[in-house]
RNA sequence: GCGACCGUAGCUCAAUUGGUUAGAGCGCCGGUUUGUGGUACCGGAGGUUGCGGGUUCAAUCCCCGUCGGUCGCCCCA
C-alpha cells in the first residue's frame, strides 16, 4: 500500500456532504450582506508571531496545536488556526482604524494539529464575522443577531441554544479570577488532577470541567456578578436588552468563559447536543484587549466564528433536483437537443445533458440523479418535437415549454 | 499526548465454537424482457480478509506488533 493517502484529519467531500457545506456558505454570504458585513480576505498563513502573540501564554496551544514551518528564508510561518489574529494584524498593518467601525466577514480553511474526532478536523472550515473599532453593546447585539438569523435560515435554530455570559471589564475579570482561585484552592483535595493543573495556568477553565467532582465545586464557586463594576454591569444589561429587542433568545451561562486575558464583557456560544462532544457550532465574544496587545492602537472589537462542518451536519438534507435533464431521443436529434439545452441555460434554468447512453438509459439516470424534469427531444418531425416530463415541484413545465418554444438560441 | 472500539469486493455489510471453494445488496459491464420510459430476470468482472509476525492439523475469527479509521479524554484560539 504505497498509494498516497490524505493526511490525518483532512477530508474529501462530494455529493450530499459538499452540497450541505456549500449551502451553509451560501446562506452565510447572503445573511452577512443583509447586516452590512463586507468581505475581508486575509492570508491562509502568517508569521508565527501573529498567532503566538494573540495566543499569548497558553504554551500548549502554541507549541503543540499549530501547523508551523520554516520557509526557505528561514522565517517561521504558521497555517492560520483562527481568523481573528490575522484580521487584527491586517487592521494594524494597514491602518484600518481610519475606517472604524468596520463590519467584516470571511470564511475558509483553518488548521489545528489535533486528534480528529466527531466534528473535529486538522483542516476544518469556519465562517467568521467581526466588528472592529466599536465599544458599544449595539455591536455585540448586531453580531449575535447575525448569527441567530443565520442559524434560523439554515433551519437549525430549534436544535441550538444561545448561551450568554459576561466576563466583565478588565477590573471585574481580575477580581473574579482571584475569587475563583481562592475558592478552588480551599478545596484542593477534591479537585480533579486536571483542574489542579488549570488552577495555575487557566483557572477560569475549571468552570467547564467535565469531572463530576469538580461540578459540585463549580456549583458554589463565586459568581462574576458579585465582582461586576457598575460600567460592566451596565454593558451587560444593555446587551441583554438589545438582544430581547432583536428577538434573540438566550440563556445565561455563568460558567461560559474565555481563557485569554484580552477577552472582555460578552462571551457567547450557540450550542447543540446533537454533535457529541463538540457541541459548539458558533462561538464568539468581545476581545477589546487583543489589538492593543498585538502592538496596535487600543481597539474594541467583537466577533464570532462558526464551524462549517458542524453546521453542515445539522442542516437538513438540501433540496436537490433543481436541474432539468435534456434527453436526445437519438443521434439525429442531438443538435436540436443541444439547442434546447442552450435555451434553458440562457434563460437561467439549470440544465444538463448526458454525454453517453441511449435515451432510455439517460432517462433512468436522470430520475436516479433527482432531476426536476426531463425534456425529451424527439425531433422536428414528431407530433410533439419536445416532450416535458415533470419529476418534482421544483420544475414548472409550462415555463420550460415557453422557454423551449422561443426562437433558435 | 492518553484511552476504548473497529479494519472482509469500488461502497454498505454477512460468514455458526477456529473448519473445507469468504457471500449478499448497491454500483459497474454484457445480455434477455419491456417499449414514450423510475420494470423484471439471466450472466460477468471485481478479494493475498489493512500489513507483518505468532499459536494451531486448520485463522476473517485467538495472541503480539504496526499502519489506518471511529469515538472519547486533554486542549479548545
Amino acid at each position: 500500500m504505497t498509494t498516497p493517502q490524505k493526511p490525518r484529519g483532512t477530508q474529501d467531500m462530494m455529493g450530499e456532504q459538499a452540497a450541505r457545506f456549500d449551502h451553509v456558505v451560501e446562506t452565510f454570504n447572503r445573511v452577512r450582506k443583509l447586516y452590512g458585513f463586507g468581505r475581508v480576505e486575509v492570508p491562509v498563513f502568517e508569521s508565527t508571531a501573529v498567532f503566538a502573540r494573540s495566543l499569548g501564554e497558553t504554551t500548549d496551544v502554541v507549541s503543540k496545536e499549530m501547523y508551523s514551518f520554516e520557509d526557505r528564508g528561514g522565517d517561521s510561518l504558521t497555517l492560520r488556526p483562527e481568523f481573528t489574529a490575522g484580521i487584527a494584524r491586517a487592521y494594524i498593518e494597514n491602518g484600518w482604524q481610519q475606517h472604524a467601525p468596520m463590519k467584516l466577514a470571511t470564511w475558509g480553511p483553518l488548521f489545528r494539529y489535533e486528534r480528529p474526532q466527531k466534528g473535529r478536523f486538522r483542516q476544518f472550515h469556519q465562517l467568521d464575522a467581526e466588528v472592529l473599532g466599536a465599544a458599544e453593546p449595539a455591536a455585540d447585539v448586531e453580531v449575535i443577531a447575525l448569527a441567530a438569523q443565520l442559524l434560523a435560515e439554515l433551519g437549525v435554530d430549534d436544535r441550538v441554544v444561545l448561551q450568554l455570559n459576561t466576563l466583565g471589564d478588565a477590573e471585574t475579570r481580575a477580581a473574579w479570577r482571584d475569587g475563583l482561585v481562592a475558592h478552588f484552592s480551599a478545596h484542593l483535595d477534591v479537585l480533579s488532577p486536571e483542574s489542579r493543573e488549570r488552577l495555575a495556568k487557566n483557572p477560569l477553565r475549571i468552570l467547564d470541567s467535565k469531572a463530576e467532582g469538580d461540578k459540585v465545586l463549580v456549583a458554589d464557586a463565586p459568581r462574576i456578578d458579585a465582582y461586576m463594576t457598575a460600567e460592566a454591569g451596565a454593558f451587560f444589561e444593555a446587551l441583554q436588552k438589545g438582544l430581547q429587542a432583536s428577538g434573540v433568545d438566550f440563556v445565561r451561562a455563568e460558567a461560559l468563559v474565555r481563557g485569554f486575558d484580552y477577552y472582555r464583557h460578552t462571551a457567547f456560544e450557540f450550542v447543540t447536543d446533537a454533535l457529541g462532544a463538540q457541541g459548539t457550532v458558533i462561538g464568539g465574544g468581545r476581545y477589546d484587549g487583543l489589538i492593543g496587545a498585538m502592538g496596535g492602537p487600543e481597539t474594541p472589537a467583537v466577533g464570532w466564528a462558526g464551524g462549517i462542518e458542524r453546521l453542515a451536519m445539522l442542516v437538513a438534507e438540501p433540496l436537490t433536483g433543481s436541474v432539468v435533464a435534456v434527453v436526445s431521443n437519438g443521434p439525429e436529434q442531438d443538435d436540436l437537443a443541444r439547442d434546447c439545452l442552450l435555451k434553458l441555460r440562457r434563460a437561467g434554468i439549470a440544465a444538463e445533458m448526458a454525454y453517453r447512453g441511449n435515451a432510455k438509459r439517460q432517462i433512468e439516470v436522470a430520475k436516479k440523479r433527482g432531476s426536476s424534469a426531463i425534456v425529451i427531444v424527439r425531433g422536428a418531425d414528431a407530433d410533439q418535437p419536445v416532450h416535458v416530463q415533470q419529476l418534482s415541484d421544483a420544475a414548472d413545465p409550462s415555463q420550460l415549454l415557453a422557454v423551449l418554444a422561443g426562437g433558435a438560441a
